[in-house]
DNA sequence: GTCAATGGAATGAATATTCATTCCGGAACC
DNA sequence: GGTTCCGGAATGAATATTCATTCCATTGAC
């Protein structure tokens, strides 16, 4: 038995919302896969979508937090830089592995409220404010921020889903080989 | 009134599909968007999951016809195919709006039926085919065909999915630039 | 008038949420 | 130390609501 009722309800959560999405996912479902009674789920979140809400932004800021874990802010190459986001990024996805889907399948969705959303916003900016920069030095494409993001995140997220889903495997050389590909559509030449 | 109700109710059905998932979808919704009474629907549909199944079906249908319309199979330039089937892809996401974002957030779910899963598979065929041809020539990058999938379409319908929300305007340019990144990001250099 | 098509109320199953009750750890008392 | 109380945490059965599906009176085409 956990001592933390509460991260075994989030966990649970989690892993069901990932799967199965909001609306495919009952409050019964969750406190049977965290081993607690369904009222004990009313203890800790008012309602499911606080609950749906809580965890979307706790994920969002681990995410973020990855990400910026020893990120190199003092060099100016633009190349170290992404490559270490999108190794972190690997690396979220590994340690986290519904973490991702979950995010994925619920941002910018009717579930969310504006604090969600917000904090979503935030987060894609410190992709954007890397992105700003390559475009000064004249190293990364003038498209907009917003559409390289895409690209690159859309790719990603993607690629996981379908090494998810057992389509392909995971190598070290195939990450290497995406990595170089996502740094190809957005460089300049 | 039009004449055909089944053609209403998958029209409503797609929609809602797309904007809220399956799950978030009820029959009464869709009934009255489509302006039938709620028992019409299961004069046209056994059930709920045999609507979402034959509407998928019919939309990928409707995706893969669109991509191979007009397609030059006879040139051997894969540079040519490839700008073919972004533009066509990208035809189809603005004529049928809610078409990509229904197929991107049902594919691979468990709603859907073996038939949808391998009509999706066959689907895929499509893209496969094309990059081997390329990689035969030593054009395209050596990576799974499936992780260069990943590429292309995780950034295509991630983009699509950001017009949609109007974070960025669709301008011939923005397409044009878009294109050519994904193409760089799949071809050898 | 016949009969298939239709709409939408009715039904029963599933679901989110509530709430009366149980459980448990530790404080207070002997 | 042992026993009794107490307060809050936990539970899951009960309730209220929502949903997919069925049913049937009405409509309208022929």
């Amino acid at each position: 038995m956990t001592k933390n009722k509460r991260e075994d309800i989030l966990e649970a959560a989690l892993i069901l919302f990932a799967e199965r999405g909001f609306d495919g996912t009952t409050v019964p479902m969750i406190a049977e896969k965290a081993k607690v009674g369904a009222g004990t789920i009313y203890r800790y979140f008012e309602n499911k979508e606080f609950l749906v809400n809580s965890l979307f932004q706790t994920t969002v800021q681990q995410f973020s937090n990855t990400l910026k874990q020893d990120f190199p802010y003092t060099t100016t190459d633009i190349r170290e830089q992404f490559r270490h986001v999108f190794y972190r990024m690997i690396e979220f996805a590994n340690n986290h592995v519904h973490a991702l889907q979950f995010i994925d399948s619920h941002s910018n969705t009717y579930n969310l409220d504006d604090k969600s959303n917000q904090m979503f916003e935030e987060f894609l900016d410190f992709f954007r404010q890397l992105l700003e920069d390559g475009k000064k030095q004249g190293i990364i494409s003038p498209l907009p921020s917003d559409a390289l993001i895409s690209i690159v995140y859309g790719a990603f997220s993607h690629l996981f889903k379908i090494i998810r889903l057992g389509v392909i495997e995971e190598t070290p050389s195939l990450l290497e080989g995406v990595e170089q590909s996502c740094w190809n559509a957005i460089r300049v030449y």
